[in-house]
DNA sequence: AGCTAGAGTTCCTTTAGGGAACTCAAATCG
DNA sequence: CGATTTGAGTTCCCTAAAGGAACTCTAGCT
């Protein structure tokens, strides 16, 4: 929805969230992720309008998050997430980390993750890209940065 | 605004986003996180309304994210973050750390974190709590968990 | 007694989401 | 060869939520 354009703001939250910030876009990427590639299959596992899931299309697409590709002579066509999808859902991961850890009550994390590299189910962890320990909100301060102005 | 209900999905990313998936609520926690804690300060930083900023606030709250504190005999409160809000924080760390990859462009990024172990400016990078190695979005396989059924 | 400040409410307008029906083009069926 | 199906959208109407300005309420100050 969101009638106030946060794209225009010095901070890179509120232009992440000009990208994503729109209700049912992480939960399409999320499926785009996990396989539901096309039109007719992303409509029926969310549940989602259908005007307003060929709006979200329209706009992930635009900011290149994902792309379209064509699967057949006629105009039908398959969303992919790019590179920069990709590392958007990074973004996801986390918030599922949050709501398994908050969120899931008695029965547990409804979805498991298991890492290619050690085949264990895990999680994902922040740690500073520097020195490698632990990274979490408290454990930085904020400074303006180059682009900080307006 | 979000009409549809994403809490009952057996989805950790849904949940959470029931929890900060309306419009302003991340820029809100992101607000308190850097010092913004009263309503006023909240509403004039970031030009919400004054209905939503009060609809958000008490929805932060009741979802134990925020805790309203009292600093004067008068209905006056600040707002903190709560261990599990600060916890929350870090998908915004995520997020800002994209926005700063793909959206900040020439200036640079808006803000730097400096990072209290080591001191220096870094980021957050994924990685696996089991392994430790890096884990991003294409490095894990979906299965799942106990909490999988509707 | 009147003014000020913080923190919300109320009310009205505008806009975006939900949902069902409709469109359109290519392939496939009878 | 005409009729049906299928994927992928459009269109339209209705309702709910965001924006914004004005109003309220309480306690302390002058």
């Amino acid at each position: 929805m969101q009638r106030t354009k946060f794209g225009d703001m010095a901070c890179s939250i509120a232009r992440t969230l000009d990208v994503i910030g729109e209700p049912w876009s992480p939960l399409i990427l999320r499926d785009v992720w996990a396989g539901f590639t096309r039109f007719e299959q992303l409509q029926a596992d969310l549940g989602i309008s259908r005007k307003v899931l060929t709006e979200r299309l329209n706009h992930l697409v635009d900011h290149g998050v994902l792309e379209r590709r064509p699967y057949d002579q006629r105009p039908r066509h398959e969303y992919h997430l790019t590179a920069k999808g990709i590392e958007l859902v990074d973004v996801l991961m986390v918030m599922a980390g949050w709501g398994d850890r908050w969120l899931a009550g008695e029965a547990g994390p409804p979805v498991l993750y298991r890492h290619h590299a050690c085949g264990e189910i895990s999680r994902v962890d922040l740690r500073c890209a520097h020195c490698g320990e632990p990274m979490h909100a408290g454990d930085v301060d904020l400074l303006p940065g180059p682009g900080a102005d307006r």
